[in-house]
DNA sequence: TAGATTGTTAATCGATTAACAATC
DNA sequence: TAGATTGTTAATCGATTAACAATC
């Protein structure tokens, strides 16, 4: 796990990286509609954010843009799309196939950035050894076997809470170097290994506390 | 809409909301543990937070706990679910029935902390007009009749992006006065509506960042 | 009482924003 | 050139944390 040494070593604010993934779907938008150049003041509308956020953001990686114009559309995503490393395909595991993992297995937004689920696992043998849509669906038992011979390096974990860990270590122990887990439970992972969780009621839980609040 | 006045005028900070949100959880936890009481300490390391933070966040709304002995788990659970607004049932619509409306109506999260799914509406003929786990399933046509009949506040949506705008249009008709959207949409809502978005791939665009770094 | 832990103030840290010289 | 917009510095704002008197 050497760490590549590159020029940019001031650590990057989490909501940075968060705010470039905005920036980037947009500038598909944008290059999409035909739009050629884009100021860091169109682009801080869109979102309620303020422009010189927008130019500090992509100040940590370079300058892109041209003054007096803006940023040309498609220099400026091609170049986001390298920083978030969306510039190639990554292979994915799904890991669980119920209701959830169904879901995100049909759920078109990872496509488009260039996440390919190339590999599903689940524990129940009805499910399991054939295809769906052209993607292999294995046995648990075969996931170490499999991430290793795609090269696979994400996993998107969708199984209950009390099958969580156990997934989670078969993965860590297959090479697997970064996590979205769905499953409502709190992994120990190796150290080396990114763990990020989506927490499916936390946004309902805030939303509440404004509704309480006001009516009712 | 009359805001009703509370004694609480400082702007909570969203961050605290949230912790909010993951401390009442905790108590839950603790309390089927017959853990007795906590201290910020304690609660701050479960989630790698300060404690300093953790009493901050709680002094937003009151003095909880006890000097010298910390909080009592069940009288703290109590009250952060009265803050949170989840120390009552809110009956909720689940707009959109398909793979990700359908896991949404499975997940065992939202229900345990209040959050019941009382209708659940679709534009497929083949799906509506019946029950599922005792739960009735209507046409988007009676959606407007079905939510004030039943006195929905809060929806889930989880329409396909083409349809969402529609959809929140008649939502915003009945009478909901939140929706959290999962359809990948910029949503224009009533300002007294609250909105939010929840975005599936956006974690996984971020931890590509962080591999792009390293690996590869 | 002695020990522990709160609630709160003040200090620190980091992120956002305003302002502007540089320059297309 | 005149107008527009960048990249960057300095000011502002807000959130986190350290410290500690209050007190169980």
């Amino acid at each position: 796990m050497a760490r590549r040494s590159t020029y940019r070593l001031p650590k990057i604010p989490e909501m940075t990286i968060r705010r470039l993934s905005v920036y980037t779907r947009c500038l598909l938008q944008l290059e999409e509609d035909g739009v050629k150049t884009v100021s860091s003041q169109e682009l801080a509308e869109r979102f309620n954010l303020n422009s010189a956020q927008v130019r500090k953001d992509l100040a940590y990686f370079g300058e892109f843009g041209v003054r007096g114009i803006g940023y040309y559309v498609a220099g400026l995503k091609a170049e986001l799309q390298r920083i978030l490393g969306l510039d190639h395909e990554w292979p994915v595991a799904l890991v669980g196939f119920g209701n959830l993992g169904s879901a995100l297995f049909h759920y078109k937004g990872f496509t488009r950035q260039g996440f390919r689920i190339a590999a599903v696992f689940d524990d129940d043998p009805a499910k399991v050894n054939r295809e769906v849509a052209g993607v292999p669906v294995f046995d648990m038992r075969d996931l170490g076997r499999e991430v290793k011979a795609r090269n696979i390096q994400i996993a998107i974990l969708a199984v209950p809470a009390e099958a969580a860990q156990a997934a989670a270590d078969q993965l860590v122990a297959a090479g697997i170097k970064a996590v979205l887990n769905f499953a409502p439970a709190r992994l120990k992972l190796a150290r080396d290994v990114r763990l990020k969780d989506v927490d499916l009621s936390i946004e309902l839980e805030t939303l509440s506390f404004y509704l309480a609040k006001n009516v009712r």
